[in-house]
DNA sequence: ACATATATGCCGATTATTGGAACTCATCAT
DNA sequence: ATGATGAGTTCCAATAATCGGCATATATGT
C-alpha cells in the first residue's frame, strides 16, 4: 500500500504505529520497508534516528526493531489521555457490567480511533479493536462513527474520504454507507451497528462531549448481532449515556 | 540548545520529549522552536506531520500543541518494558519497603535513562527523576551508572562523551569524574553515589543483568546523603541485589 | 476593541534524503 | 565446526525535498 508520506517525520509515526503492531520480537528492516512502501535505506536511517531517543531499540532477533521505553516513558504524559481514561474508566466498567458485554472507550488520533480502555465482557467477540492501543479507521464501527459526530462536516468527509480506500476490507465498498450511518448518528445522538462491520458482530456508541474541547471520544460495546435491534441498541444507548453522566467532569 | 538534529526523524523524537515535559497545556510553537533551535515553519510541520497519526494534538490554549492519544496507545504495546515492569515491580516495592527511600526502576533509551516505574517512600526526596517517564542523561545518578556497567566499553564511553555537556548542571563539571563512578561500580557490582549529583542526596543502584540481552536496565534509591556511608550503600546494595533476584526470568 | 501570535501559502537556494548496489555479518543447514 | 545463504549495513552521486523567511488572514487574550 503506497502511502503518502510527505514529511520524514510523517514516516517516524508511520513506522511507530507499525512497530507497535509487531509485539516483542518486532518487525525487520525490510519488513518494515515493505509497509512502508520505501527503500530499505530510507527506512533504516529513520530507524537510527528514532533509535537514539529511545522510541524504537533493537529486538532479541538480529535486525529486528521493536518500540523502546521512550514510548513506554511518554505514555505518563500524555495527560489529556490518562485524565480522560481516569475519568471514564467508571463508565467502561459499568457499562460493561450491565450489558455483560466488552466495552470500549475510544479517542481519534488523526484518521484513526484508538481505544484508550476497555473491559472484557463475559461473552462473545473480544477485542474487535484488538485491544488497548488499537487502532481503527474513523468510519469503521459504530465508535468511530460516534466519534465523527463530534466533528465538524467538512472535516468529517475529509476523513471519511481519507479513509475511504481502507473501507473495503469492512463491508463498506460505497462510503456513502458510511455517510449515512453518521447522518442516522447524528439524528439519534448514538451510533449503532448491526453486522455491517463484521459479520454477526454489533455495537453501540455514544459520543463525549469533552468538558474542554478538542479531545473527541466515545464509549461502545461489542456485542453479538443476534441480540441486537434498533429498539435493543436505544435501551444500551441509555444504559452508556447514564454511565457516562456519572463520570463528573473534572 | 543547538542539537545536532541530522534527520527529520529525530526532529520528531525531540518534539515528543519536549512535549513529554510540558504537560496539559503543552507548548506553544515558538517555545517548541526555540527548544529545538529551528525555524518555526519548519517546526510546524513536523507538528502537522505528527498530528496526522494523533502522536500530537492541539491543546487547549490556542497554537499549543501536546502529546496525543496516539502515544498512549503504543505505551501497551511496548512489550519489552511492560514486561520488564511486570517482572521487577516487587523488587522496587520490595526495596522501598525494607529502606523506607523511593526507589526506581530505570532503563536505557538512547543516551539517557527512563524511569519506567517507581514507588515513593516515606521519606524525603521523591521523584528526583521527574517520576515515571522521567529521563536522566546517562551518568547523572548511580541508577544511571549502574546502567552503564551493562554496555560495552566503547558504547559507554561515546554516550558519555555525548552527554558531557549536560553534565555541567549537575556538579559533573570533568567527565573523569563520571568514569571514575563507572570504574568503581563496574568493580563493586553496584553504584552509589553521596551528594555528589545533587548536595544532600545519595543513591544506591544495582544494575538488572537482563536475561536475554539488548535491554540494559537497574534498581535504584534515593536516599538522604547523610544516611549514606560506603557500607551503608553495601548494604543497600545487598538489599537490591536480593529483591531483583527474587524476580525470577520469564 | 486592540495588540499579539498563530495558521497558511509561497518561493529560491541549500540541504539532506533518496534509491541502488556492493560489502559485511549473522544465521541456518550440513 | 564449517560453509552457504540470506540478511542487514554501508557507501555513493543525483534527485527531490526541506529549510528559512516573508506576507496575509485569522483567532485569541488583554
Amino acid at each position: 500500500m503506497a502511502s503518502e508520506s510527505s514529511s520524514n517525520a510523517e514516516r517516524a509515526g508511520e513506522i511507530l504505529v507499525h512497530l507497535g503492531n509487531a509485539g516483542v520480537d518486532g518487525m525487520s528492516l525490510q519488513a518494515l520497508a515493505l509497509a512502508l512502501g520505501d527503500a530499505k535505506s530510507a527506512t533504516r536511517r529513520a530507524l537510527v534516528a528514532l533509535s537514539k531517543r529511545g522510541f524504537v531499540e533493537p529486538a532479541a532477533r538480529y535486525g529486528h526493531y521493536r518500540l523502546g521505553p521512550a514510548i513506554f516513558g511518554l505514555a505518563n504524559r500524555t495527560t489529556s489521555v490518562t485524565e480522560l481514561v481516569r475519568r471514564y474508566r467508571p463508565a467502561v466498567t459499568e457499562v460493561a457490567a450491565i450489558t455483560q458485554q466488552s466495552s470500549y472507550l475510544m479517542v481519534r488520533a488523526g484518521f484513526d480511533a484508538i481505544c484508550v480502555d476497555m473491559h472484557e465482557g463475559t461473552a462473545f467477540v473480544q477485542t474487535l479493536t484488538g485491544g488497548i492501543g488499537g487502532r481503527v479507521p474513523l468510519g469503521i464501527g459504530p465508535g468511530t462513527v460516534s466519534i465523527l459526530t463530534l466533528l465538524d462536516d467538512p472535516l468529517a468527509l475529509s476523513i471519511l474520504d481519507h479513509n475511504a480506500p481502507r473501507f473495503g476490507q469492512y463491508n463498506r465498498a460505497d462510503m456513502a454507507k458510511v455517510t449515512r450511518e453518521l447522518d442516522r448518528a447524528r439524528a439519534l445522538g448514538f451510533s449503532y451497528d448491526i453486522g455491517e462491520t463484521y459479520p454477526d458482530a454489533g455495537g453501540v456508541a455514544v459520543p463525549i462531549v469533552s468538558s474542554r474541547g478538542n479531545t473527541a471520544a466515545a464509549v461502545s460495546i461489542a456485542i453479538p448481532a443476534s441480540l441486537l435491534t434498533q429498539k435493543r441498541a436505544e435501551e444500551i444507548a441509555g444504559v452508556i449515556r447514564a454511565a457516562i453522566g456519572k463520570c463528573a467532569p473534572a
